[in-house]
RNA sequence: GGCGCAUUCGUCUAUCGGCUAGGACGAGAGAUUUUCAUUCUCUAAAGAGCAGUUCGAUUCUGCUAUGCGCUACCA
């Protein structure tokens, strides 16, 4: 067994969708792991039962096959260091409580959460510590007897952590340096419940990353006050030595306002804060995800890797090769990254341009479909060719419509529809009052007979037909001939437009059009 | 309250003691486009404050301020 390879592990608890603060985490264990040769971990940590949702664990798996982070074992990929899922390694858990136990670095206690309470609300800053563990009910200061007999007769207990006081604990960290704080401001962390018979997360975390090799731990930046807690607990089960290099990772701040963002900020602001929709199984509430709004997985994936970090130069676009390569801990930042969504939207944007017209026309298609309209993928292909960098999105910012150009193939349909569908005329739209006069009739009417006598309709054709017009007559067609054909004042070119359409449609609206507006 | 971490344009960030402080998003202006877009060009925009170290500090140190995180039988 190498003891040199680097394994890392990403280890969610199945308590609802993956939070794009975790995902971020993901990606960059994923990219560490790939970059250094080494390995992914996928674990569960679902040590308290009462969280639990369902469902949850196959949505992490099924963002991450979405985004294309893979992992090399855990829950769904296996591997040697099995089972992954803590809550089906109880026994392992209870061997190791047993052997801090034992050496006398960690004690039964029997105080209810209710005298806990009730020990709060007496003591101001009560904390159960080095100064206080000698007045609370555990096998501290109860006789052998008394606490076999608690046990015996089912009294629900926990096992806590005994930190001697007045240590200076060092951490060092990759991205923060050397972080040190006193043992005594810890409190006797809760390491296992025997209600459930589960550890806590301090506990299993350093028994599974201890068994299942890891060698750095990259985690948020949340976890950070709790590290010297871990190198605490790592020291008293004798795997100083074999400890994992820690690296914190900035935390992912709401785009506006105080605070870190959290779940509920993404509906609210109106972006995802989730890789996937996801239906809250209890409350029945829809959460929406970047898959469904049209994202692409690179998009995103680009995008929150440049969120606490960079490659040291200019460089923005790149690849998730391009990122494996490029990537290296120290360089990420140590201060929080607000999350900026409308980048996020103009890399979407970046890599839908850079995709073959080809790959959009399934999504397109489907939106075609809802709209009842029967296409072809050449024809959507070509209608995707003409209007790629025409897309434009009117996005509802603080009440203010705001125009800018966004990449989402769902845009296209209504700016579109006019290829498949004739436009509804409208005499009061701006464009149409600017550009349909009153003797505008009467020109679209001699720009039909022109384009009437054509047998071939391709843009070549319709160019030496129509232009040898407009220098004659000094008219200016263009706008109204839009008109006729959009309805309004967008589209591609009229020629490339009129020759999609084909002869008969063209002639259809012109003449629709006159009738409508006259 | 206690402890910890952080602090460069509005936002994400570059700079590892030499700065006329660079790039990107967003904003504004112009050019291009017979429409709307796209695209291109340009402009505005920053080192929290105060000390100290130094020939020289955005970069190092200290203090203050501010922000964030943790402070559960949650992770």
């Amino acid at each position: 067994m190498s003891k040199n390879k680097v394994r890392v592990r990403f280890a969610p608890s199945p308590t609802g969708p993956l939070h794009i603060g975790g995902v971020r985490t993901a990606l960059y264990n994923y990219l560490f792991a790939r970059k250094n040769g080494g390995e992914l971990v996928f674990r569960i940590e679902d040590t308290d039962s009462s969280r639990f949702v369902p469902g949850a664990e196959d949505y992490i798996i099924e963002s991450f096959k979405w985004l294309g982070i893979q992992f090399d074992e855990g829950v769904s990929f296996g591997g040697d260091h099995g089972p992954y899922r803590q809550s089906e390694r109880r026994d392992i858990y209870k061997k190791y409580v047993k052997q801090l136990l034992d050496a006398n670095k960690a004690y039964i206690a029997f105080d209810t959460p209710e005298e806990l309470d009730a020990k709060r609300q007496e003591i101001e800053n009560f904390q159960y510590d080095a100064s206080t563990r000698g007045m609370m009910r555990n096998s501290l200061t109860l006789s052998k007897e008394e606490v076999d007999a608690l046990i015996a007769e089912g009294k629900q207990y926990v096992v806590r952590f005994k930190i001697e006081p007045g240590r200076e604990i060092h951490v060092q960290d990759i991205i923060r340096g050397d972080v040190s704080i006193n043992s005594s401001i810890l409190d006797d962390k809760v390491l296992y419940k025997s209600a459930d018979e589960l550890p806590t997360y301090h506990l299993a975390n350093i028994v599974d990353d201890h068994l299942m090799e890891i060698t750095h731990v990259i985690r948020g930046e949340e976890w950070l006050p709790s590290a010297p807690l871990h190198v605490l607990l790592y020291e008293a089960f004798g795997w100083a030595d074999t400890m994992p290099r820690f690296a914190h990772l900035p935390l992912l701040l709401k785009p506006v306002g105080n605070g870190k963002l959290s779940k509920r900020d993404g509906d609210k602001l109106g972006f995802p804060v989730f890789p996937l929709e996801w239906h809250d199984p209890k409350s029945g509430d829809i959460s929406s995800g970047y898959r469904e709004k049209g994202y692409l997985p690179q998009a995103v994936v680009n995008f929150l890797a440049l969120l606490g970090w960079n490659p040291g130069n200019d460089q923005e676009i790149m690849t998730m090769d391009e990122l494996v390569n490029l990537f290296d801990l120290s360089k990420c930042s140590k201060s929080g990254a607000r999350f900026d969504y409308q980048k996020g939207i103009w890399f979407n944007h970046q890599y839908l341009l850079q995709q073959d017209n080809m790959a959009w026309t399934p999504a397109f298609d489907k939106i075609l479909k809802e709209n009842g309209i029967e296409s072809t993928p050449e024809r959507e292909a070509q209608v995707v060719e003409m209007m790629k960098t025409k897309v434009i999105e009117y996005v509802d910012n603080d009440n203010n419509k705001k125009k800018r150009n966004i990449s989402f193939v769902s845009d296209l349909w209504p700016l579109a529809k006019f290829f498949f569908v004739a436009p509804e005329y409208d005499k009061e739209d701006k464009f149409v009052r600017k550009n349909w006069k009153e003797d505008t009739a009467a020109d679209m009417q001699e720009l039909a007979v022109v384009l009437s006598g054509l047998t071939d309709f391709s843009v070549e054709s319709q160019k030496a037909a129509v232009d040898p017009w407009v220098e004659q007559t000094g008219k200016r067609p263009w706008n109204a001939w839009r008109v006729a054909l959009v309805g309004t004042g967008q589209g591609p070119d009229m020629y490339e437009l009129t020759a999609f359409l084909g002869k008969e449609e063209t002639l259809n609206r012109i003449q629709s059009a006159i009738n409508a507006l006259g």
